[in-house]
DNA sequence: TAGCTCTTTACGGTTTCCCGTAAAATGATG
DNA sequence: CATCATTTTACGGGAAACCGTAAAGAGCTA
């Protein structure tokens, strides 16, 4: 089993539940590494990889609460990055609140984590299960994540994102040009924001800005 | 201290640190029941009043995941009403992710809820002295929660609500009505709509029908 | 550079939204 | 029932969004 593990999770009781389950699988206590902030696992991360004894393991959460100002890194997608740039051979095991299956594999595709486990029901045994199919090789997808099947898919790229984010902030359609322009966003005319947006829309199914407003609040896009 | 104490979490790995936390109140173990359901902690509320020794307080969480299909009560709200219309005299505390001042205090009025405590940052520590107010006849606000200080502010009626939600979900602004009518929801001219989506907008300083969703999402008022 | 393709932008007409005003309906009061 | 106040609806003109078409530009190949 993993010889050292660092935990990364604001939430007090979480932690404490997960330094139950790793107990159950006998890590021992003294290889185990409990942070609260993104930062602080970052320099556990390089202090042991400068004494020759890196971690095998990172389990992180998602979101963390930036009750401290100042901090360098405030999400987990940030923090594996990080991570994995510093020490590429790091397990990555994801302990989430999140249980879109949708979510999930694009962190697998994008951030190359070896595991996903959402909290719910039976999430203990999940964790344990997901340590030890990780210590074996394998990657790890719960079972326990909701498969969001929409035949229906739309990829949002760079642009798609800027565009739904300038909308949800009040600025109108028509003056989104003005803004793309002091970005250096490359397609800036309206036709360009138009178009775009009527793709999307129709492969959404979708009918107006107002409800791709709604979907992209409820799938984290902004 | 507590002699009965009923928990109602789904997470598995959160029950087990709420266990850990009353173990340190020194509520003895035999005094606290754990269920995953709110069915669950329904039918154990009444037994235990039927029984003459009821609960004195209630632990909840606000989500509940709906994994199996035909349960009553699928969340935290609904099983606080429905237990203190059998119970009017039960203690409740809510432990939920939930970490807005805003919702949290809109608990207090239309729940009476006797504590909140958002899971954050050294929650384990906030969990135990909510437990001790509420022990002392009090009420525990947590001081972790994020008070959301926008001075301006709407509250929403059922109208609006009703209003924002079909515009969500892609029902254009000149056909509102029309669902309206159906639902037989008493204004339902476009120029009611037009009237009090402007009143909205200009009490929130917002800018177009996009960004009121976007607000209305991040609020989770639809 | 000519020729081709693909992307981006410009333009115009139709629909929808926005907002002010006024009429109609509703409701309370004496 | 008459009067007044409030709510709801109707209407109309200007702004914005929508959508198709076409022109302009960028990139590639021969």
């Amino acid at each position: 089993m993993f010889k050292k593990v660092l935990i990364a999770e604001d939430h007090e009781t979480i932690n404490y539940s997960i330094q139950k389950t790793l107990e159950e699988l006998e890590i021992p206590h003294d290889s185990r590494n409990y942070v609260y902030y993104c930062d602080d696992a970052i320099k556990r991360l390089k202090k042991a990889l400068a004494e020759g004894k890196p971690y095998e393991l990172l389990i992180t959460d998602l979101s963390f609460e930036d009750d401290i100002p100042g901090q360098q890194i405030t999400t987990g997608q940030e923090l594996i990055a990080t991570a994995r740039a510093i020490q590429p051979d790091l397990k990555i095991l994801i302990f989430s609140i999140e249980n879109r299956a949708s979510v999930a594999q694009s962190l697998f595709k994008e951030l190359k984590i070896d595991a996903f486990v959402p909290k719910a029901r039976r999430d203990a045994q999940d964790l344990k299960l997901a340590v030890e199919t990780v210590y074996n090789g394998k990657k790890h997808v719960s079972v326990n994540l909701k498969k969001d099947l929409e035949q229906q898919h739309h990829e949002f790229n760079e642009f798609d994102i800027e565009v739904v984010s300038l909308l949800s902030q009040g600025v109108l359609q028509k003056d989104v040009p003005i803004y793309l322009q002091q970005k250096n966003i490359k397609p800036s005319g309206l036709s360009s924001v138009e178009k775009r947006l009527s793709i999307i829309k129709t492969k959404l199914n979708i009918f107006s800005n107002e409800q791709l407003i709604a979907y992209c609040k409820d799938k984290k896009i902004i």
